[in-house]
DNA sequence: ATGAAAGCGCTAACAT
DNA sequence: ATGTTAGCGCTTTCAT
């Protein structure tokens, strides 16, 4: 019933080998004999067994997409829609497909296992979780490419690739300042993720460049249900002294803080301003548009993929590390009008560091 | 490098063959050959080679979730990151991983390459693209599990799974009948998809069972760019008699909708009635809170994946076609206080046909 | 209870 | 330019 290289091999009356390279494009092979081959291959309805293929080539042509969360976080979520449709492309581009693995947060032994059985051709990894480090370490031995999204991992050896969060931080609290703010608060998820300690840091080194003073009761951090995003920023308002504008963990919380200001009738921006990040499309479209910062996630997962191919060519290869470029898109949530573009000023060909 | 059972087999002195057999928990093996083996396994570090397993037991223990939409409108939004969620989850339940095809549509031979490779051992396929019936059929001759979701195809060898569109209708315009709307528009986008033509008929279907007169000109199309739900809108508030209420293809789109008419200062649901489809997360967060149809959306990605692997076991048994409740959501965007349901009435149960 | 051997469907080194 | 042969790493008869 279904139809492999012998059929076609007495079929054409020559043997699988010749079969195999007419159809794999080699150039040892007669044309007259290749288009007798191709035609039978169509006939038949031919096509190679993905796993015979993959068994003999060593390797799948699929790379997969690992996404660490805590479940209630991973509740996916416009972000994580548009990162898994622009991983897809990019994967697509070079030739792989994309295998989805939402579920290894809750049990590690999963992304080990991933890497020990080769299905597939190597990884990305976006998310933290307790003990990550340590099953990341074990891919080194098992020779799966890796490469981790959106933050840069503390161990040198592993590829990583992520946007200038300390720039975006500079970005967003230098315009805030400029617009006459000082009392600058930050809302956050309560996660012991590195995503969040690296932002926690980088929003106060952004306020100790603008010699703004600390206060620990401007950061308000929200738990990972809906709504709670609300919460946090009700916090705020109970204060004697509330923040005059708020820089957000990004634009998912960032929407849920303007609707819940909205529903209390504080005005955004004259009462407080409200700075999100990722751009997501939503962005633009809430009221008043959110100010973000915008960082280039095509090219992100584009790199991403391209670094596992070449970690397949050349395995001793240097990992890769890399930092995007961020830039602040200021609408109408944090200034009275029109929108504006304030680039990463340094930073316009990515910071490459290979380590 | 890479441990094998061969590697196995000689560290504790026995066969291959053996060394499998204690793997996979075959009860032939003395109880302290398993014990043996399982230790050498650990501390060897070994794992099975995805691809040899593969070949060998001829499938791949992965599913494909094909997404068949024109790139434009694919631009994944909440409603796709909630349904790969909902389908990893179960296929993650019932021992598959899944993997994403976001580039079919564009090239429907990928489907067929899919389905003759047997790169994976079942299909999902959401969306509809032209040609793709007679791609589909092409299916049953692999031998390729295959599930439509969302919509009731025409080939009753198919096997698909859905949501009562047509009491949907019913059960939203009906909704709004009751509170006294006679002019009920329709917005949609503007596609050949069946799901599109399916679910306009069901709004004109609806008008009739209410005795309300069809009237072309409160159907509006949008296109599948971002922002095109306004200038659909909009064509209604230039007629000289607009719709009093508007039944809305998704809430993705109802949400374009309404804000569009909070700009336009036009009041919901006093001025307009919206109703969306869908219940995406972000419904019950808009300004109002949009009424919407829910269905179980969890329910029906389980059931596909369930069905793929009934259809595994038992190629010859017949196709699933089944059709899953739906419930009215009332929210404020259509009535002015509390949410009610409003269960779908005859169809606690889904419906099954079995053809 | 275990081992020998065949083979899943393909590719690639080697020979001619 | 083509055929022969040997696997890829496992699972599974069939013997013993």
């Amino acid at each position: 019933m279904v139809v492999g290289i012998k059929d076609i091999a007495s079929y054409v009356g020559i043997s699988t080998s010749t079969v195999s390279r007419a159809l794999n494009g080699y150039d040892d092979v007669a044309v007259e004999t290749v288009k007798r081959v191709q035609r039978a291959a169509h006939e038949l309805g031919y096509y190679p067994s993905a796993s015979a293929r993959n068994l003999r080539r060593q390797r799948t042509d699929k790379i997969g997409l690992a996404l660490l969360f805590d479940s209630a976080f991973a509740t996916f979520n416009e972000f994580f829609a548009e990162l898994i449709r622009l991983v897809a492309a990019a994967a697509y581009r070079h030739d792989y497909n994309l295998v989805l693995y939402t579920h290894a947060a809750e049990e590690l032994g999963e992304l080990t296992r991933i890497a020990q059985t080769r299905e597939v051709d190597g990884l990305l990894v976006l998310g933290d979780v307790p003990g990550l480090d340590d099953t990341l370490r074990g891919f080194q031995g098992a020779g799966m490419p890796l490469v981790v999204l959106g933050r840069l991992v503390e161990d040198p050896t592993v590829s990583c690739i992520s946007m200038d969060v300390q720039q975006a931080a500079r970005l967003a609290i230098g315009h805030l300042v400029d617009l006459g703010h000082r009392r600058i608060g930050y809302i956050s998820f309560a996660s012991t993720s590195r995503y969040s300690q690296e932002r926690t840091t980088c929003y106060r080194d952004a306020l100790a460049a603008f010699d703004l003073p600390h206060d620990r009761r401007l950061e308000a951090y929200a738990s990972l249900q809906p709504e709670s995003g609300a919460r946090a920023m009700e916090t705020f308002l109970t204060l004697v002294d509330p923040p005059t504008a708020v820089y957000v963990y990004n634009d998912r919380l960032a929407i849920e803080v303007l609707q819940y200001l909205s529903q209390r009738g504080v005005r955004v921006p004259q009462d407080v301003a409200v700075i999100g990040f990722d751009d997501i499309r939503s962005a633009k479209m809430t009221a008043p548009p959110l100010s973000t910062v915008r960082y280039p996630l095509d090219e992100i997962a584009d790199r991403a993929v391209c670094a596992l191919r070449a970690h397949r060519a050349e395995p001793d290869a240097p990992p890769m590390r890399q930092v995007m470029p961020v830039e602040l898109v200021v609408r109408e949530s944090s200034a009275g009008c029109g929108a504006q573009h304030y680039s990463s000023s340094f930073a316009i060909e990515p910071v490459v560091t290979a380590v």
